[in-house]
RNA sequence: GGUCGAGUGGCCGAGAGGCUUAGGCACAGCUCUGCAAAAGCUGCUACAGCGGUUCGAAUCCGCUCUCGACCUCCA
């Protein structure tokens, strides 16, 4: 079943029937990270955003190739376009090659992903690993006479450009403002406007990373790995193009510029957008320094967190947004999500444990529908949410016999579990994964039922009280007792 | 300064002209229970301010205030 999807175009600002260009397959690209240092939670919010679109466009039927680049080369410090790449200057920091920083913060992003269950990407492809690519499309670009040279730097010339297309397609920004503005600015660079930037940027002698070119020694500019990958892996038109708010203005701007001198048409048809994450009201950024790392929020390990977050809870916690909505961070937030989430999940556990009965007294209406239709109103998860809550309180209502339901409505409610919990929002329940832990607490739980029908009660409080020390909490019922986690 | 967006109950956070009690967390009461926890039920119940449009506005329009993002590297 193809569901009729309903998104939200930056190009046009508002909301599009989503009709891919070769249905049912789609091609999806988002701006994966400059691994040149770890990713922190802004990031990680905005990749798990796009898994979250991944994975619901696959569960919609369609067949997505998925395409989240690597950045690795040619992303400078400012925008001198001159000087060291933050790959070339973090080398030197750590006194490694720029490739082992590459791999180091590679293999980083992918660890984090993996504890956030979400998939890779179809293609992952890499800056370095595309120079050539890149330097076609340059050359193409000069071809149409769209850029020019300046001793071995060749810059893209914006003010060309805007005669022919709209520039500011995507900001909706006023040409000539931004003109005057950037002109105070300054700058010492050789470009002939002060909007123009750089394709391909001359090398010095010490540069660490550099490759042969028509023009010479150089490294290509940050913007026209992505043209280029894009167009490579997807075709110069493809579908949805997506990241962070941040890069509209500026790389996304760019991109679709060269994009459009190259090929003289728009790359993407769907534009969208993940708002950021805040801290204390203001957007979490590598320079500002109020970045959280993944490990920290796990372990607690940060002056601002009270205790550690599960990757699951964090990541509940994220869902319970809207992906255009800007989402702050605190304990007070993660913790009301971490309960949640427990509620949830000890629900799912026990879905197995329903018993079917004729006489069913619950209807799960429209359950799943809803979810589906949420999810079809760009990604609306926090509306899925509530509804599986709704599944949460009918599923304890049944396991405690307060109600019951049959068969045919006992599946629907593991369908929707089974697609929403798991396939579309790709969590998982991290606290029944460790086999002996379970072992051991049956035993337990078994010698405090003995001593309990025996009225011993000191011993069964002792057992209770002692495992609640170390973190476990007993949850007697008349179903027998369960546990979890603190 | 320019562009864009936002202000929802104790907190987080959806919704977007009437008929969501959104949902979660917290809090209170009750039920269940040897105790505790869990679970369920019930309650608390809001839309920054001022005008306007409308039979009806949190939702549309105008103004005011506050906040944020982008315009310079950042998902």
């Amino acid at each position: 079943m193809i569901h009729q999807i309903q998104l939200y175009n930056t190009l046009t600002r508002k909301k599009e029937i989503f009709e891919p260009l070769n249905a049912p397959h789609v091609g999806m690209y988002v701006c994966g990270p400059t691994v040149y240092s770890d990713v922190h939670l802004g990031n990680c919010r905005t990749f798990l955003s796009f898994d979250l679109i991944f994975r619901y466009l696959k569960y919609s039927g369609f067949k997505v190739r998925y395409v989240r680049n690597i950045t690795d080369a040619g992303h400078l410090e400012g925008d001198r376009d001159e000087g060291d790449d933050k790959f070339a200057k973090r080398a030197k920091l750590e006194q490694l090659e720029p490739m082992e920083i590459v791999q180091k913060y590679t293999l980083g992003f992918h660890d984090v992903m993996r504890m956030f269950n979400a998939l890779p990407p179809s293609i992952e492809p890499t800056a370095t690993g595309h120079i050539i690519e890149q330097i076609e499309m340059i050359k193409t670009i000069m071809a149409n006479g769209y850029a020019y040279e300046v001793d071995g730097t060749i810059y893209f010339d914006v003010e060309k450009y805007s005669a022919a297309y709209n520039y500011t397609i995507l900001t909706n920004r006023n040409l000539e403002d931004m003109l005057a503005n950037t002109r105070e600015l300054g700058g010492q660079d050789d470009k002939h406007g002060r909007l123009d930037f750089a394709l391909w940027i001359k090398a010095k002698p010490e540069t660490l990373m550099q490759w042969a070119s028509p023009w010479g020694m150089g490294f290509p500019g940050w913007h026209i790995e992505c043209s280029a990958m894009s167009a490579k892996y997807l075709g110069q038109e493809f579908d949805i193009h997506g990241g962070g708010m941040d890069l509209a203005a500026t790389h996304h701007t760019n991109e679709i510029a060269q994009s459009e001198a190259c090929s003289r048409h728009q790359p993407a048809k769907y534009w969208m957008h993940t708002n950021m994450l805040t801290v204390n009201g203001t957007r979490m950024s590598k320079s500002k320094g109020n970045g959280f790392l993944p490990g920290e929020l796990f372990t607690g390990n940060h002056p601002l967190l009270n205790k550690g977050y599960s990757p699951m809870t964090v990541k509940f916690f994220m869902f319970q947004a809207h992906y255009r909505s800007t989402l702050d961070f605190s304990n007070e937030a993660l913790e009301a999500s971490e309960k949640g989430f427990k509620r949830l999940m000890n629900a799912v556990s026990l879905l197995p444990k329903l018993v079917a009965n004729e006489e069913g007294t619950i209807q799960i209406d429209g359950l799943k529908e809803n979810c589906i239709n949420a999810m079809n109103d760009d990604f609306n998860s926090p509306v899925v949410i509530a509804e599986l809550f709704e599944a949460t309180r009918i599923i304890n209502t049944v396991y405690d016999g307060t109600a019951k339901i049959n068969a045919a409505e006992l599946d629907k409610l593991k369908t929707l579990v089974n697609d929403f919990v798991f396939e579309v929002f790709g969590l998982k329940d991290e606290e029944s994964s460790n086999t002996e832990l379970n072992e051991v607490l049956d035993m337990v739980i078994a010698l405090r039922k003995e001593a309990k029908e025996n009225k011993d009660y000191a011993i069964s409080d002792q057992i209770r009280i002692g495992l609640q020390n170390i973190g476990i909490q007993l949850k007697d019922s008349k179903e027998g007792t369960t546990w979890s986690k603190n």
